[in-house]
DNA sequence: GCTTTCATGCGAACC
DNA sequence: GCATGAAAGC
């Protein structure tokens, strides 16, 4: 028998069904706590027992993260070394691969930038102030061109999302477009656009990955958007071996261009394809199983399924409090008192979630107060802080001489008496085409700038000449070093203890970076990583959760605490206004959250928050009215 | 004098 | 963090 076969029996009956069939495409209905993971991964290896190449086998993620634990799965599961998974990836990091390889076809020269968020808001910024747009719009013009492209169609989308106030997008978009291009760059999401057209558009390339790849798996389907959908198409060979996993009712991504409809619709764009339900619930106890159910149930569109568990005893509540801070209050008393009882609940094993960030703050200050130790998880991202910024910067602007918006962020970080006038000066040397770092390269030779300007504008263009071949790790180094990165950081921030953990920050992306070879691989995985919330090891485990119920997912606890459950909170205002479809998506998170808890479920409601009134949830009378 | 740096106030949706 | 205006530096 193959070797995973222990594994295999360890599946549950309709688990092993999905892991088994062949022969069409196949979507497996997979309820919260179901062992969805642990069927895909099943899946991966039983193909591969059964002769698939494990190379040739096409596997999507959502994350890189839960691409990385997929692989470490199956390199124990199946004893073959990592490369053999290289195909386990998310739709960018496949999609960028394939790109990469035939990039010359798009009009891109080796090798191509994969622009950071960073530089994005830059760009668009700079665009504002050529346009005489307010920069506080730059923001939402991102997020729109973002929508536009997963959209699938940008053109189409703007003539019916023609713009705001004065702003022509369509007009923003194409000065956008052309300088990514100027600039042989692509962003987060054209490297999915532009790998559809390629694939669209040239049949032979097309036909070779769909011969090259035997199956493709696809996790969490029910989040992608039309453009994934539309890649999956592209790549799926006459074999039709399709295997997609995810749960429609917990589809909360729709803000952000996921589309449910594709997971409800698969049944008809796939004729003969088998649906796969796994109802069993491993997580939660039946009591808020059920709670749950009768909740999604008022949900019109959806896949139907009969979630249960086998768990009894598990409890739901639901409690209403004068204020936020009376509602917080409570909960900190709550959660000592379980940890106190004589279940002694650990703190890290319970969880306070809510529905925007915004109201973890009354349960910081409470629970600094009642001493009940908490982690505040889903802050800032990793690579959007301040000092990992201008690290890579550092590094971007050496690889990719052509990055002026990386050079511009370095050139006087430290500071080097280089400001906004010495850049307007040297931009204006440009000659068509130039860079900002070619053009100052000509400044220092030919020297015509003061000796103080002079002396540390060579400095700088030295240190990144320096570090263009090392390994990324050894150049962050050597910039800290060289540039006196870390006197720096020191003057700037406000406390000792912020420089610290700054520095801590700093050592942690050397060390990570110890894992790539060369600048280009690092790079272009550091722009790829959007979903970094928690650099796990640097996190402390032990605490209650504070986490957003969009954070929350994927998570369980033993005690959750939905908190702030009003209407115009949660429901989110800016879904109720937008009707029946974003009000389902509302529910949906809703039922993600319940379906965090394992045995204690909490829901609350505060009837005066932020210095306003307001009204108990929708959701709380649908469970309300299901518990009686 | 021009340029840079420093000091202060204001605001931040979900990823 | 970012924009703004005052103080310090070349």
């Amino acid at each position: 028998m193959s070797p995973c076969c222990d594994i295999f029996m360890q599946l549950s009956p309709p688990q092993q069904d999905a892991v088994n069939h062949t022969g069409s495409p196949a979507l497996v209905v997979a309820g919260a706590g179901s062992g969805k993971t642990r069927t895909l991964t099943a899946k991966f290896s039983h193909l591969t027992a059964i002769g698939h190449d494990p190379r040739r086998i096409l596997a999507i993620t959502f994350t890189n993260k839960a691409a990385q634990e997929m692989k470490s799965r199956l390199m124990e599961m199946t004893g073959l070394p990592e490369h053999s998974f290289e195909w386990v990836r998310t739709y960018h990091s496949a999609c960028l691969m394939i790109l990469k390889t035939h990039c010359q076809v798009m009009g891109y020269t080796p090798p191509v930038q994969v622009f950071t968020v960073y530089q994005q808001d830059k760009l668009v910024k700079e665009l504002c102030v050529q346009n005489n747009i307010e920069k506080k719009y730059a923001n939402r013009i991102l997020s729109t061109i973002s929508r536009a492209k997963n959209d699938g169609n940008p053109d189409r989308y703007f003539d019916r999302h023609p713009g705001f106030y004065n702003i022509r997008l369509s007009d923003i978009y194409a000065q956008y477009e052309e300088r990514l291009a100027q600039m042989n760059c692509v962003d987060f999401d054209n490297i999915l656009l532009k790998a559809r057209d390629l694939l669209r558009d040239n049949a032979d390339i097309r036909q070779y990955y769909r011969d090259y790849f035997s199956f493709i798996l696809v996790d969490e389907y029910q989040d992608t958007n039309n453009i994934q959908e539309e890649l999956t198409s592209l790549l799926l060979g006459s074999h039709r071996n399709l295997f997609c996993v995810g749960d429609d009712w917990q589809s909360v991504y729709g803000f952000r261009g996921s589309n449910v409809d594709h997971f409800i619709g698969f049944p008809d764009k796939y004729r003969d394809a088998k649906i796969f339900r796994l109802e069993e619930n491993y997580r939660s106890a039946d009591e808020i199983v059920q709670a749950a159910n009768d909740m999604i149930d008022y949900n019109p569109d959806k896949i139907e399924k009969r979630c249960f568990s086998r768990k009894k005893g598990g409890v739901v509540e639901i409690y209403d409090f004068m204020s936020d801070a009376h509602e917080a209050e409570w909960v900190a008393k709550r959660i000592k008192g379980l940890n106190k009882s004589g279940q002694g609940i650990p703190y890290d094993k319970m969880a306070v979630v809510y529905r925007t960030k915004f109201c973890s703050l009354p349960f910081e200050k409470i629970f600094r107060a009642f001493r009940v130790p908490y982690r505040l998880m889903g802050s800032q991202g990793f690579f959007e802080r301040m000092e990992i910024l201008d690290i890579n910067s550092y590094l971007s602007a050496s690889y990719f001489p052509n990055d002026d918006l990386s050079f511009e962020r370095i050139v006087n970080t430290p500071k080097r008496g280089i400001g906004p006038s010495m850049i307007k000066k040297i931009s204006a040397m440009r000659t068509d085409g130039r860079s900002l770092q070619a053009a100052a390269r000509v400044m220092v030779k030919e020297r015509v700038l003061t000796p103080k300007v002079h002396e540390n504008l060579s400095q700088v263009l030295s240190i990144l000449d320096a570090i263009h071949d090392m390994p990324p790790a050894m150049a962050m180094e050597t910039v800290i070093d060289r540039s006196g990165y870390y006197d720096h950081l020191e003057k700037i921030t406000k406390t000792p203890a912020e420089f610290i953990s700054k520095k801590e920050n700093i050592e942690q992306l050397i060390y990570t970076a110890r894992s790539k070879d060369t600048m280009l691989e690092y790079l272009e995985e550091a722009a790829l990583i959007r979903e970094d919330k928690d650099e796990d090891d640097e996190m402390d485990e032990n605490g209650v959760a504070l986490l957003t119920i969009h954070s929350a997912k994927g998570l369980e606890f033993d005690t959750v605490f939905i908190v702030g459950c009003e209407e115009r909170l949660f429901p989110h205002w800016r879904s109720m206004d937008e009707g029946e479809k974003a009000l389902s998506e509302e529910r949906r998170l809703m039922y993600v959250a319940m379906t965090r808890a394992e045995r204690f479920l909490y829901l609350s409601h505060a009837n005066y928050r932020k210095g306003e009134f307001s009204t108990r949830s929708r959701f709380i009378d649908n469970i309300k009215e299901c518990l009686s």
